[in-house]
DNA sequence: CGGAATAAGCTTTTT
DNA sequence: GCTTATTCCG
């Protein structure tokens, strides 16, 4: 082999890039800005380890999301597979341990089941089905029914996950984030306990049941030791957003820093409301003795200065920052631009125009995306791209998991996985007709009960209007339970058939949803096993046809639509951020504490740095409030976001206000006085 | 008891 | 627009 094939990873690093990648032995953070090559740094580290003779089975990485660790293992592989020598048929040594916490967590947990006195078959709740299960047991507390209303499910369960992640009282977290739900603290602590009791009863864990169990597994000294001892390097990304229940796992694994590496931008933390604690990151230096190395990385690889400007003056005007300046020499004289729009349909006719413009010069689809807020505010946008035949693909919002018929079949098919689970079970025999809540609890009553649940649910009387329907479901039930014959994904093509005309007769639209179902078979395809399908599919749910199955989908061209947050450590070359607006960000919900104004302040900035060379923020002067219901006024004014103020977008911005239809000049607009509303509001 | 129809809320961001 | 709680009818 010529010394020139073999290249070194760490050989394109910047002095501070290789620093990180090369420094040995105690606790390391690396401070990195956006786009600052932070996940280059982080691979190089770990293809330096390997090729220092660390073992990639004993290395820990942990990630954000599941995406971030598959590009880490793509770009780790890439630089092994290069450093090595390798051909192009020879695979570089994997990193089996890369993942997110929850996913990590729920490995180990199944290893150590046993230790632990859980069954190694748990199943893994969902957001949804952790919330079904909540309104379940809210029912049976008979607190759906108070006089005052009760918290719905949803917040319930929001509330509870804090308290976890958290690790804080339930007293201090009503306080702090749940003002309005103070006076039901007894109500709730006795609907969290019949929910822990309850979970436990269907061997099911939720997502904060991952970490709270592999937390408390850490803090037994035995398997603390073990599990220590299995890992030589813990390298975590995106420290930035972790919580106090993910440090507490991190630092009861390696107690002295040993092999631990994070990363993380201070500046880019926007997961406060899953209770993540920027202060993890702050503090994590001085957590041991001798304190962590600190490394920062300023130097930013991605964007233009105009826009670095830009995005530096929106966090220059954070109350509270922790300096860091990047830089680059990328120059430019195209400045980011502010673009005043009329409307929310004057903004989506505008960023199409520019979309197709700039692919008109020879900029791909894929090159450009539109950010928001939140997942509706792209909904006119969304109208506006398919009339004009542009096609997209949007990530964060609505998952197809969430549709009430791929929950239905899914619930059967972990009902058969799982016969406690009972949330599985109940929704699974509402579906024959003839059967409702009382029959329904009747049965599962009696499948709890016995030993062989099997047995009791063949022994189960249903009432006669729905005998046959029943006897169908039985059987598939018993079939799938024993695995007869039909193998995986196949066996899921045998409860779809069963599902067909249940939906059919449930729904007006059946032809869409079956379609649904059909991808659902496509993707339980591409994993091994029925149990590996379901644990998967809840850590780590299918974007909507976009990473799964439709590889034709993946060779065409296509435009991102992404929630700030989906967008989090990726990068285009022109993006598009919608609804800049006071009232979209920073967002006019809740009470609106100084922290989470200053959190919608970082989103803005994360926004912002994804930008490489175009970035046009949209302000619509007046766009619609969808269902404000209250107050009668159907639009806002909305001014243009307080993170912007006039002198700063004299300084860094070009402002531009395009009249897009060539339309007069404008007649007061529509609705300048909401009569109507007014004449109401002499009463209020 | 089951199921449909009606009335009344409430909406961010994600593992 | 969406889900959830209540009511009413078979």
């Amino acid at each position: 082999m010529s010394p020139t094939a073999l290249a070194d990873p760490l050989e394109t690093l910047n002095p501070e890039q290789r620093a990180a990648a090369c420094h040995q032995g105690g606790p390391l953070l690396v401070v990195a800005g956006a786009g600052s090559g932070k996940t280059m740094t982080l691979a190089a580290r770990v293809a330096h380890l390997v090729l220092q003779g660390a073992d990639p089975q004993r290395i820990l990485l942990l990630t954000f999301s599941r995406r971030a660790a598959l590009e880490m293992q793509r770009r780790t592989g890439h630089l092994l597979h290069r450093a090595l020598g390798l051909r192009g048929t020879q695979a570089a040594p994997a990193l089996p341990w890369a993942g997110t916490f929850h996913s990590v967590g729920a490995r180990l947990l199944r290893e150590s089941a046993e230790a632990l006195g859980l069954s190694p078959q748990f199943s893994i709740l969902d957001r949804g089905d952790a919330e079904d299960l909540m309104a379940l047991v809210r029912q049976e507390q008979g607190l759906s029914a108070t006089e005052r209303r009760f918290p719905m499910k949803g917040t319930c369960l929001s509330i509870y996950s804090r308290c976890v992640n958290s690790q804080a009282p339930l007293a201090a977290v009503l306080a702090q984030a749940f003002p309005w739900c103070a006076e039901w603290e007894d109500e709730l602590k006795r609907l969290f306990k019949a929910y822990a009791a309850a979970k436990q009863d269907q061997q099911a864990l939720d997502y904060d049941d991952l970490l709270l169990s592999w937390h408390l597994m850490l803090q037994e000294p035995t398997l603390a030791a073990a599990q220590s001892a299995r890992f030589d390097h813990v390298l975590v990304d995106e420290y930035q957003d972790t919580n106090r229940l993910q440090a507490g796992i991190l630092h009861a694994l390696k107690p002295t820093g040993e092999g631990v590496t994070v990363v993380g931008d201070d500046a880019q933390s926007i997961y406060g409301f899953r209770a993540a604690e920027v202060r993890n990151m702050l503090d994590f230096p001085a957590h041991f003795t001798p304190p962590a190395r600190v490394l920062t990385l300023e130097r930013n690889y991605r964007s233009t200065q105009p826009i670095l400007d830009a995005s530096n003056a929106v966090m220059a005007l954070a109350p509270e920052r922790f300096a860091k300046t990047l830089w680059t020499d990328k120059a430019s004289s195209a400045q980011p631009r502010l673009v005043t729009v009329e409307d929310d349909a004057a903004q989506a006719r505008w960023v199409a125009q520019q979309i197709l413009a700039r692919r008109e010069e020879g900029m791909t689809l894929k090159r450009q995306a539109v950010l928001f807020r939140t997942s509706h505010h792209s909904a006119t946008l969304e109208l506006e791209l398919t009339r004009r035949r542009i096609p997209f693909v949007k990530f964060g919002g609505l998952k197809f998991l969430e549709a009430s018929h791929v929950k239905d079949v899914l619930a059967l098919l972990r009902w058969a996985d799982n016969p406690r689970c009972r949330l599985a079970g109940l929704r699974t025999a509402l579906l024959v007709p003839g059967i409702g809540p009382a029959h329904a609890r009747r049965l599962l009553d009696a499948m709890d009960a016995a030993a062989d649940p099997a047995a009791a649910l063949k022994a189960y009387q249903p009432p006669a209007a729905a005998a046959t329907d029943w006897q169908a479901l039985a059987t598939l039930w018993l079939a799938l339970r024993q695995d007869a014959g039909t193998g995986w994904p196949g066996e899921l093509q045998r409860i779809v058939d069963w599902y067909a005309p249940h939906l059919e007769r449930l729904n007006d639209h059946p032809v869409p949803r079956l379609a649904d179902l059909a991808q659902l078979v496509a993707i339980a395809g591409s994993h091994r096993s029925r149990e590996r399908f379901l644990t998967e599919l809840a850590l780590d749910p299918p974007e909507a046809g976009s990473d799964t199955a439709s590889d034709p989908l993946l060779d065409e061209d296509y435009l991102i639509l992404s929630t700030i947050h989906s967008a989090k450590g990726q990068e285009w070359q022109a993006v598009y951020l919608l609804n800049v607006v006071d009232g979209c960000i920073p967002g006019d919900l809740g009470v609106g504490t100084p922290e989470e104004i200053e959190e919608e302040r970082r989103l803005l900035y994360v926004a912002m740095t994804r930008a490489r060379q175009h970035l046009d923020l949209m302000v619509p002067q007046r766009f619609y409030v969808t269902q404000q219901g209250r107050h009668g006024d159907r639009h806002l004014y909305g001014p243009r976001s307080r993170f912007i103020p006039d002198a700063m977008a004299a300084e860094h911005f070009e402002r531009i206000s395009p009249r897009a239809d060539g339309a007069l000049p404008t007649a007061p607009p529509a609705g300048l006085l909401d009569l109507r509303a007014r004449l109401r509001g002499q009463w209020d």
